[in-house]
DNA sequence: GCAAAATTAAATGTCAGACTTTTGAAATTA
DNA sequence: TAATTTCAAAAGTCTGACATTTAATTTTGC
């Protein structure tokens, strides 16, 4: 682990670099115990300080956990689904938001992402993901909910039609597609009959899932898809007006 | 931002927790310049080695980057396609490296993922993915060309073949999947009637996207599933005698 | 001799202060 | 006015100290 790099960047960036390639090509091997704080000041002629900035650079990509005491250090962090979604979410939501990114391109991927997913979701649904499914529905009903609400139930009831397909990674690509979605989901206000329009092909949805009939899943997404994209033209020229 | 959270995490965390709050929520807008180390020394009331390690892990995320000199400082950073790409290739092979996801899971997500691109790339295609896509099969049929080399080229051949969509966001969520299948494809040995059938898949794709044939595209894209799951197969069940 | 309690040592976490380097702006000079 | 010099603010780095956590070791009490 002499290896270094990039002169131009800064010392703790260049170690993190250093030590992170080692992890992903496999050199340090998931559970295996880093040098301590003072070895890697050694190894790589530098003050603590340069070496603990390294290792918290490590640590927010949840390449590394630590521990303290004795037996403590850094250890190379087995990446669990939980972390990797968070970190998903987080990037997407932040691309989305920051880079004026209209609409329509947003919603084109996420709906072509959830068509995908569909016919998967259709044979493989177990009768808890309908159930949450049908629960959102429900929730999606009553009268007085907010907008951001009813964007976060219209989001859980995505996400367990995505899972539905009990295919873990399928699951974590598109958890990005969706969540990030909501910010920008959360501009459109919806009327009473667009809830009522989005409600009815949530039913639809369900009951095609149900069915395991994917070609009407697939017409009703695209359905979804096309309404989305109708309500937030409304809105935003609307809006534009103003 | 006086705001603080989850007590039993590292402070340098907390502080870390709290200014990416205040990014997401849009708070700290895009280039907003953040406090001083020490005008964070003073708000937070810690150290500056804290704050420092604190920075350091937003940095890490790209959530903000930082400039040396008098108007220096740190600034909340526009995430960039590039750099959400680079974070998403990370994430994505080191799930699927170190959690033991078998070969057909993230397979399956990948193709499913990639038919569902197809049909946009075949209405969308400009002459210059189509050349790409061209230029990466006549690589593949060198001969002598290294495994690996042949698994570098057939990445690069998918992604034009995604990006051909021209939707930003739905290539940079396809390229965690199709990226972070390389390592796993580097561990099968191609025979070269493995790498005739799969030159000539690839050929018959990029036709049917140059014939804007969604459906055929979709049957390619469906066999090359199949098939590299077979070679797969073979390569594993034979190791697994040995 | 054994179990509980105290000690120790190794490691990360935090702090304080100094020095270095970079960089833009202000002041000076030609 | 334009080039040069000076200056100051800010991040980058280093050193050394102390605090806290934790497991292993040693001691103590019975």
């Amino acid at each position: 682990m002499k290896t270094k790099l990039d002169p131009s960047a800064d010392l703790s960036a260049q170690i993190a670099g250093a030590i992170r390639d080692a992890i992903i090509d496999g050199t340090l091997p998931v559970d295996e115990r880093l040098p301590s704080e003072i070895e890697l000041c050694d190894q790589f002629d530098v003050s603590r300080s340069t070496v603990r900035e390294a290792l918290k650079r490590l640590a927010a990509q949840s390449l590394i956990r630590t521990q303290r005491g004795a037996t403590g250090g850094a250890f190379v962090k087995r990446l669990n689904y939980a972390d990797a979604y968070a970190q998903q979410i987080t990037t997407s939501t932040l691309l989305l938001s920051m880079n004026e990114v209209d609409f329509a391109t947003a919603c084109e991927a996420r709906f072509t992402l959830e068509r995908a997913c569909a016919p998967l979701s259709a044979k493989r649904k177990t009768p808890d993901h309908l159930a949450t499914m049908r629960a959102e529905i429900h929730r999606q009903r009553q009268i007085g909910l907010s907008d951001e609400a009813f964007c976060a139930s219209d989001v859980a009831f995505h996400r367990a039609l995505v899972d539905a397909a009990h295919n873990p990674v399928l699951s974590y690509q598109l958890a990005g597609a969706v969540e990030a979605m909501q910010p920008l989901m959360n501009m459109i206000t919806f009327t009473a009959r667009d809830r009522d329009k989005i409600i009815r092909l949530h039913t639809d949805l369900a009951n095609a899932i149900e069915q395991e009939n994917a070609v009407e899943a697939d017409r009703v997404l695209q359905t979804l898809a096309s309404e989305t994209n109708a309500m937030a033209d409304t809105v935003f020229t609307a809006r534009a007006e103003r």
